[in-house]
DNA sequence: TTAATTTGTTAGTCATAGCTAACTTTTTTA
DNA sequence: TAAAAAAGTTAGCTATGACTAACAAATTAA
């Protein structure tokens, strides 16, 4: 008796747990992920996130000692990306096909994600050709799991005179992924940072020929690859 | 404040509770659906069901009085008709494009079916060109939710002689739909019954110069008109 | 028309997953 | 290093939606 991965016997709850804390720990690349943090991420009272944690421990899902930060098991990973692997085709599926505009699909994939069908989430990979970048630039894990993790660099993060790509957005805010598109940007857009404010931290830059100041919050929602 | 039909606001059960009451009293044609019928029909006990019960009527979208039997309202009507459009959508794309059989598809558009987002089953519509029936032979309700609900004559009910067409198959069991498919029957198949025994009620039909001994069950699933 | 059977209801229990309020431990700051 | 703040835990409550066991009403059979 190996490694059975029960997949099919996790609520959503229990998955929607897993997969903030693989974003946090890995993908957020955070080097410690508290109680408190997870339920601040999740949006949920910290006793909830307590709660909850002693039955992924229990589960072995999730390691940690008592008052200590808490880690993902191999199986607690395994089940994260995942999720995340389907919650990313289905954004595709719904950017692609269905005529969804980027800024529309996170929330109904955030439910899609959770339908347990090995075949139906595969099936759907082949039939879209296997991509390989959500609409959002980010990563889709392949059917093994397997998918490189990029670290990210907030175009927040960069120094005056920098000059960038846009790699992907945090897809989680419809105000943000609409203001994004509304003022040009897009993935793949070079930017150039013309002026960093001391003052505020909000910052000027360059794209397309277009001048536009932005906040701090925005930068830290846009990811890139300087150049 | 007219007529607002909170189509988000009902759990998985709720709707659940509705498909099941529309589809014994409206699809299925019951005269009078009681309690425990209810209850067997979605294999749980009869006090969840009288419990769940009281819930829908305090929402008003059932009908009955103290040990009488269940009435649907119109908006109870109408919810149960988009929940079973959007089940024959999924099954639909699940089987047109995703590579699904016949038989695989019930499940996963049981899960399906909760996804909440008008967009969604309307641009799934709009992608599959608005099919009109489903994989079993069900026709699929319109965006207005209107359609047309045929009688349902079943196959155990035709006499010695009598040439019928095969219209629709009842989904829900996996085996019955690999048994259909093995012995070479399909939607439109033209079936003459042959023999029809007193003593089993076992039925002798032939189709596709094939001849073939069903049960009185196997007949009881399988809907036809007579030609 | 009484008795048996079926049908429907109620009370009380359990699991899941949220919450607040109170408390303890750990970490930070003064 | 002692006090304050932050982080984590626990107890106890709520809602949903299952369940069983016990009971009441309605229907059917004798
Ligand atoms: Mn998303
Ligand atoms: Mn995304
Ligand atoms: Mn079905
Ligand atoms: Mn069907």
């Amino acid at each position: 008796m190996t490694n059975k991965l029960n997949l099919n016997n996790l609520t959503k709850s229990e998955e929607d747990y897993l997969k903030a804390l693989f974003q946090l720990l890995i993908e957020g690349g955070s080097a410690k992920v508290g109680n408190n943090q997870l339920a601040d991420y999740l949006k949920v009272s910290p006793a909830s996130t307590n709660n909850m944690i002693k039955k992924l421990k229990a589960k072995e899902y999730v390691v940690s000692e008592k008052y200590g930060k808490l880690e993902l098991t191999e199986e607690g990973k395994s089940i994260a990306v995942r999720l995340i692997r389907k919650h990313r085709l289905w954004e595709t599926f719904l950017c692609n096909y269905l005529n969804f505009g980027w800024d529309e699909v996170h929330d109904v994939a955030e439910q899609l994600e959770h339908i347990k069908s090995q075949k139906l989430i595969n099936e759907l990979d082949r039939f879209m050709d296997f991509p390989t970048k959500d609409p959002h630039g980010e990563v889709i894990p392949n059917a093994a799991g397997e998918y490189f993790i990029l670290p990210k660099t907030t175009l927040s993060s960069l120094e005056e005179g920098a000059i960038c790509q846009l790699i992907s957005v945090n897809d989680a805010s419809v105000t943000f992924l609409k203001y994004v598109s509304e003022i040009g940007l897009a993935l793949s857009s070079e930017i150039k940072v013309l002026e960093v404010r001391e003052f505020d931290g909000s910052i000027k830059i360059q794209f397309n020929n277009t001048e536009e100041t932005v906040t701090r919050k925005f930068g830290d929602n846009v990811f890139v690859k300087v150049i």
